[in-house]
DNA sequence: GTACATCCTCCAGTCACTGGAGGATCAAGA
DNA sequence: TCTTGATCCTCCAGTGACTGGAGGATGTAC
């Protein structure tokens, strides 16, 4: 089993040098060993964890859930109930957000409307502005 | 005219004083006035002005953004072009997060739907991030 | 006089990185 | 053996938009 030094295990996960040496300050990685230089070195089994935190960001998972979700998957008989929790939260999440953004475009493609290229003083996008609804 | 402390011009507009330095600090707010003790006054100019900071921001609009619209309001004789252009642009960057976040939203929902509360090692959720396609 | 609210400045922390300085190590070729 | 260039190391500062707190000064009401 072949050793990979840092900048290989960023080529093959498309994870950049400097994050994987903060992923493991944050204890996200584990700490890697070391050759007698000091280089870090890395494993299959790395590829794989940084595979699966690289996609758990593309998902908008935090660090903090990602953690978690691994830390679940160390334990094999425990029940999985807790990791669809952190899932279903998230989902959660991101329903609102989409709300959110949703009334928030509706009230900005008024502002952005009703501009024409008249003077600022008769400016509708900084009256829209001024006048907006307060949340 | 009544002057304000600014713990009043907080209560007025409902962002928080130290919010308020903050905005000082990066000249998003002009600096305010003092008392002989110094301490920070301001006037209902203030407030309007902070009153469209707090409604922009709900808007999405970053500070610079919003330091550009309030430079542009302040010449009234300009085209109002510029404005109307940070607006649009700020909408469009509105559709690609939506669009980004539905995305989102239909493999989280494949992550979540998968998982009954069996055994971890049979998890959904984790096998679901691990084989998450790459972006 | 004293209690309490409010104000001040300065600093650290949040989140998830990113980029760079300054220096060590390594492999390959001349 | 020497040099070149790539890669590695640690440490630190910066991003955006605040938030919260320490430690101390000031203002006001009783």
């Amino acid at each position: 089993m072949a050793m990979l030094m840092i900048g290989e295990l960023a080529r093959r996960t498309g994870v950049k040098v400097n994050t994987i040496r903060f992923y493991e300050d944050i204890a996200l990685m584990p700490k890697a060993a070391r050759t007698d230089s000091g280089r870090r070195t890395y494993r299959e089994t790395d590829v794989k964890r940084l595979n699966f935190i690289r996609n758990g960001r593309n998902l908008g998972f935090s660090t903090e859930e990602l953690k978690s979700l691994i830390s679940l998957s160390e334990h094999p008989d425990r029940d999985c109930g807790a990791a669809a929790a952190i899932a279903r939260r998230h989902l959660a999440e991101i329903e609102a957000r989409m709300a959110r953004l949703a009334l928030l475009r509706t009230e900005l493609e008024e502002v952005a409307a009703n501009c024409d290229g008249g003077r600022m003083a008769d400016c509708q996008v900084i009256g829209a502005i001024a006048d907006a609804p307060t949340h």
